[in-house]
DNA sequence: CCCGCTATGAGGGGACACCCTGATATCGCC
DNA sequence: GGCGATATCAGGGTGTCCCCTCATAGCGGG
């Protein structure tokens, strides 16, 4: 049995490499270089699997993203695996939370690339074994750093956060207090009260605790 | 006349499509996947390009890098194609100062690439019209951010740099003085001079400033 | 030898940061 | 209706930040 695939990639050499590093029974029915052409290939096609380059550019939410949410709203959705140069953690994520079944990079081999792509289309997730410890952590700890960051963060109430985030970015009681039409001794109160929460004692430590958090 | 070319990528898929991308008059007489194996096809096949991927990895100064320094050395070297999926101006700058001759992306097209190979055999220069613009930047303005981020770090005296590392990293004046072994007037007066030169107005900028310039 | 640069430090003052107690008002909940 | 959580604000205190002027001492160059 064949599987047909369609290519997406903004680069024509890398659209060609992979075309010619795919064994015989996967058939190319279709390419696209950008989030238009890939969106009408796979709805022309209906291919099995989409490879599909995590980097694509354009598009709202940064190319990939944006074809996925389109490509895998249909009835007959295709699998998806990801190509990618990269192996940022965050790449990973993203694409797999997005919906993507697979994650290889562009240093893999043509048969190793043949074969995943047989493997995605008979419904199997395939990672390749450096990655595969990336998306596990990301399920668990997701978990470990973000969830503890959520109940630190959700132990402050609305307002507290508003003024969290304006102490650290680096406004003074004052300007806060002009900012959200509140007094300076309000302000003191909150930050205050945040400062105590998440057990910090300065402005400087929360600066730094916001910015490992990437709230500001 | 026929050119010459090896190919240097980590990447199968890469050099496959590279390959392929190349018209009939270009002769690929041999690969490289890694900073040992170029070097190796370069001085057994002699060839007048090489085809180099600038994110080689391996060897001691980032791989392509160590190519360059090595196959540049003798008295017939070839010329040097870099191709990358990048377009940072940082990688572009220290190719080109290693030797490189030319510089494109991935996205480039076949013809484009088979082209720029011909073009660099017979001697010219050749980059992508975006990064063109960069070089220029680079050795006009080397210059731009970059000496500029150096001259107000090289305005401050030595003194006057480790105050300001503990200040942007939230120690207080007190704790400053305590781990320099001077008063905290004399800590006082060392920030008030760093805030003048930098022209910033609290440690709060000085700060950010800092973390700009992946100094803390 | 004086002058400039640097490092050190003192005194004083206005503004800000942080903490404490205490107060008022609203809202939802049992 | 009291009770808790939240948001608002005041007064007062201590320490820190930032600025100003001023002073001493070493070190190197013209």
């Amino acid at each position: 049995m064949t599987v047909r695939v369609v290519i997406v990639d903004d680069h024509d050499v890398i659209r060609v490499g992979v075309r010619e590093s795919l064994a015989d029974d996967i058939d190319v029915v279709g390419e696209g270089r950008d989030v238009e052409s890939a969106i009408a290939a796979v709805k022309e096609s209906k291919p099995d699997v989409v490879i599909l380059d995590v980097h694509l550019p354009g598009g709202t939410g940064g190319g990939a993203l944006d074809v996925l949410a389109e490509i895998l709203g249909g009835a007959a959705a295709p699998k998806v695996l990801a190509l990618s140069v990269s192996d940022a953690a965050d790449d990973v994520v993203a694409v797999v939370r997005a919906g993507a079944r697979g994650y290889v990079t562009k240093s893999i081999s043509g048969p190793d690339l043949s074969d995943a792509v047989r493997r995605v289309a008979s419904g199997d997730a395939v990672f390749s074994p450096r990655l595969a410890g990336f998306v596990l952590d990301a399920f668990n700890a997701a978990g470990g750093e973000v969830a503890q960051a959520d109940e630190d963060l959700n132990s402050l109430t609305e307002r507290e956060q508003e003024v969290m985030r304006l102490i650290a970015r680096g406004y003074t009681y004052r300007e806060v207090g002009e900012k959200l039409f509140i007094s300076i001794k309000t302000v003191e109160t909150h930050v205050g009260k945040v400062l105590h929460k998440l057990q910090l004692s300065n402005r400087h430590e929360l600066a730094r605790w916001a910015a490992q958090r990437r709230i500001v």
